[in-house]
DNA sequence: TGTCTCATTTTTTTT
DNA sequence: AAATGAGACA
């Protein structure tokens, strides 16, 4: 067996590795660090680097490879599993930073103060924490507001600073006092506190903890100091100083340790993560061999070179030159436009024509732009245009208000100290326990140090604060709640959830409502209910029934990148260039190259624009055939018109690799029909956020009735021809007299009545 | 307590 | 343009 995949593999070295990339693979006498350019084949030597150690006879389960999103540790064991088969693979251990942190401190929950189940608080979950704490210190929540205060604890924790250690420091005082946040270390110790009242962790928590753990337990650090024979490190520019404590942690004694990035990719700073750990690697780890990987395999000479003069205007970096040996290519186009409509209108038209007339695949071709803001006028015109688009980002279905809700109820059931699950739920279908109540019972709760689930067990306690109507209804959710806790013990993760929803009520309460967001909402909560089971399902056979509890901790750590793809037509890919990274496409769309957009108005200082301009380096290298630059004149932006110069990193690409183009008209060209057929699937549209029924500003479909004249943004004035329901999404048939077309909109389709 | 209306704010990227 | 939050009122 083992020979027979040394074989396989020993082929594959030959067959598809370099040199460069063939003696990173293979060196193993210490500390390794592989500055790996775009498209120079990183994940490859990182897979066959694992491979090789298998083949070598180091168990799977005795290697630790770290990556950046699930998706691409999935993808890589898939990898690995075509080299040398699963049963040789199985074991690995291979998740992001997060999930893999979260595995270790649920095993080890009791050294560090935790029960098993701790809950990972959600961005939600820390932003309402925060505002009540400002609130209850009393202090000004236009200062303090939400947002900032999170990033200011999210900086300490990623820099290994505790509340005690903040308190004293003068860098993060000193950025504090410029921003009057002259309380900040009173807020993070105090938010500290509360999570770990609450048995819960936010992100950066499960990071910190990790580091504390092993460092004040020595048993368990050698503990997984012994399993960890081999630890590897994708993107280890995009790590942060606590990362690289729990690296450093668990490679140590040995130093068995591979970390592979691009410093000119970094683009995660606003995260806490520096550039300093792979600058520093060589002194962190003695001995530490440097290998760089430069030719790049993705895309074509002129991609690579546009890319490589822009980039070279940054200050401080690993010197590299990368290269392409692959065709010369087209130049980069760039085409300025006079508003933001324009230029999608533009982006639509061109792919419409690379589709039908150069026979390209809508899979192979992305639209990358700064802010998720800027999806939706793309989105608009790809409708319009019947293209089939794929949006990554923006609101996924775990973020779904009665998705969220329901699994609050999962969190509260596993954990009964979750106040922030019980604050989301507890009046959620109504109950009839307001604001007022829920507020002396936190109250209540602070004061005594208990879950506020505690205080409504036992109102009488309390008879002067709580009335005794009031305290009844408490003491009804808090029993439901109890038995929750008690069915989960002994029902498997599907049984118990549709329990769950039926027992609350938001099973109920959804199916009341008529409206097309109830209907949806019903929806949403079935598929909620066929996920669970279909994970418990692929989960069967490990022997016990998968409890729900496994399901949240997974489900907490999703992100949108990780949902289901399952569908099978062909699609255009619209994200964030955040979003893309990692990923390539024959052809790419860099939209919104104006100041003030890319790069961000909000960043001042040289090194945040450096930033800004290694992130457009990412977006342009993610083509690999054909990359189009554009910029607009004019902008929406928060209800109002922005006008704006194209941006500065467009004259610091060489322009020797763009061919700059005038504005096509406005009017489609001739050869490009509208199409006939509707385009949306009704998968890939998502509701509006926050969407309030019954206003006048928006509406859905079942409001409307034939003969209806209403007036569209993008189709204009037009009369309703019919209403009618597929698919559990209804839709709504128009004539638009501007047009002369008939169109399909979605329920949620923005109309406004004449 | 719940619902409706009006005013204010929004500044990016995400595990 | 749209979401959030505060205040009025039933």
């Amino acid at each position: 067996m083992a020979l027979k995949c040394n074989l396989k593999l020993r082929m594959q070295f030959i067959d598809e590795l370099n040199d460069s990339q063939r003696s990173a693979v293979a060196y193993n006498d210490g500390p390794l660090l592989v500055i790996a350019g775009a498209g120079s084949g990183k994940t490859r030597v990182l897979t066959y680097k694992i491979a090789y150690l298998l083949t070598q006879g180091i168990p799977a389960g005795h290697i630790l490879a770290l990556t950046f999103t699930n998706k691409a540790a999935r993808e890589m064991k898939q990898r690995i599993i075509r080299l040398v088969g699963e049963d040789v693979a199985r074991y690995l251990w291979m998740g992001t930073f997060h999930s893999i942190c979260a595995r270790m401190l649920r095993a080890e929950a009791e050294y560090i103060g935790f029960t098993r189940d701790f809950t990972i608080y959600d961005a939600a979950d820390q932003k309402s924490l925060v505002k009540k704490i400002v609130k209850d210190l009393h202090l000004d929540d236009k200062i303090y507001k939400s947002g900032v205060v999170l990033s200011r604890i999210s900086s300490a924790k990623a820099n290994f600073v505790s509340p005690e250690q903040y308190a004293h420091s003068e860098s993060f005082a000193k950025v504090d006092r410029l921003e009057r946040l002259y309380k900040m270390a009173s807020v993070y110790a105090e938010y500290n506190r509360r999570l770990k009242a609450a048995n819960a962790m936010d992100f950066d928590d499960l990071l910190l903890y990790t580091v504390l753990l092993l460092r004040e337990h020595a048993d368990v650090r050698e503990r997984y100091q012994q399993r960890f024979w081999h630890v590897l490190v994708d993107e280890y520019q995009d790590t942060n100083h606590t990362q690289y404590l729990i690296v450093k942690l668990l490679a140590e004694p040995q130093n068995h340790i591979c970390v592979v990035g691009d410093d000119a990719q970094s683009i995660y700073s606003f995260r806490g993560a520096t550039i300093e750990n792979i600058l520093t690697f060589q002194n962190g780890y003695q001995g530490a061999k440097l290998f760089k990987l430069e030719r790049n395999y993705r895309s074509t000479q002129n991609i690579v070179n546009a890319a490589n003069s822009l980039i070279h205007k940054n200050k401080g970096q690993i010197y590299k030159e990368v290269y392409s040996e692959k065709e010369e290519g087209e130049r980069l186009h760039l085409t300025g436009y006079s508003n933001d409509r324009e230029e999608s209108a533009s982006v639509a038209r061109q792919i419409l024509s690379l589709h039908r007339l150069n026979k390209r695949d809508y899979e192979d071709i992305a639209i990358l732009y700064r802010t998720n803001a800027q999806s939706r006028s793309l989105e608009e015109e790809m409708r319009k245009f019947g293209i089939p688009y794929r949006i990554y980002g923006g609101m996924s279905f775990y973020q779904r208000k009665e998705i969220k809700d329901a699994i609050a109820y999962f969190r509260l059931a596993a954990n009964v100290s979750d106040d922030e699950a019980l604050e989301r739920i507890v009046n959620v279908p109504k109950r009839g326990i307001g604001a007022t109540t829920i507020a002396r019972v936190r109250e209540i709760a602070l004061h005594d140090n208990i879950p506020m689930l505690r205080v409504m067990h036992n109102p009488e306690a309390y008879t002067g604060e709580i009335s005794a109507a009031t305290g009844r209804k408490l003491q009804a959710f808090a029993g439901m709640i109890q038995e929750f806790a008690r069915q989960m013990q002994e029902l498997p993760a599907f049984e118990f959830a549709q329990l769950v929803l039926n027992q609350s009520g938001l099973m109920n309460d959804a199916a009341q409502d008529t409206t097309a967001e109830g209907i949806d909402r019903k929806a949403n909560l079935e598929e909620l209910l066929s996920g669970v089971r279909q994970y418990a399902e692929d989960r069967l056979g490990q022997g016990e029934d998968t409890r729900i509890t496994d399901f949240i901790h997974e489900v907490s750590l999703l992100t949108d990148q990780d949902e289901g793809l399952d569908d099978t037509t062909s699609r255009l890919t619209m994200m964030t260039v955040h979003a893309a990274k990692g990923l390539e496409f024959p052809i790419v769309f860099v939209v919104g190259l104006e100041e003030n957009l890319f790069p961000s108005p909000f960043c001042q200082n040289e090194s945040e624009l450096e930033e800004e301009r290694r992130l457009l380096y990412v977006a342009i290298t993610r083509a690999e055939q054909e990359c189009y630059l554009t910029y607009a004149k004019s902008r929406w932006k928060n209800g109002q018109i922005n006008f704006s110069n194209p941006s500065r990193f467009l004259s610091d690409i060489d322009r020797r690799y763009i061919l700059q183009l005038s504005a096509p008209s406005s009017e489609p060209s001739p050869w490009i029909e509208m199409p006939l057929q509707p385009s949306p699937s009704p998968r890939s549209l998502k509701p509006t956020t926050g969407l309030r029924p019954k206003t006048e500003q928006q509406t859905v479909a079942s409001e409307w009735k034939t003969g209806d004249r209403i007036d569209h943004k993008v189709f204009g004035q037009g009369t309703v021809q019919r209403v009618y329901r597929e698919n559990e999404n209804e839709k709504i048939e128009i004539d638009f007299d501007t047009k002369g077309t008939k169109t399909l909109l979605l329920a949620y389709a923005k109309l406004i009545r004449i």
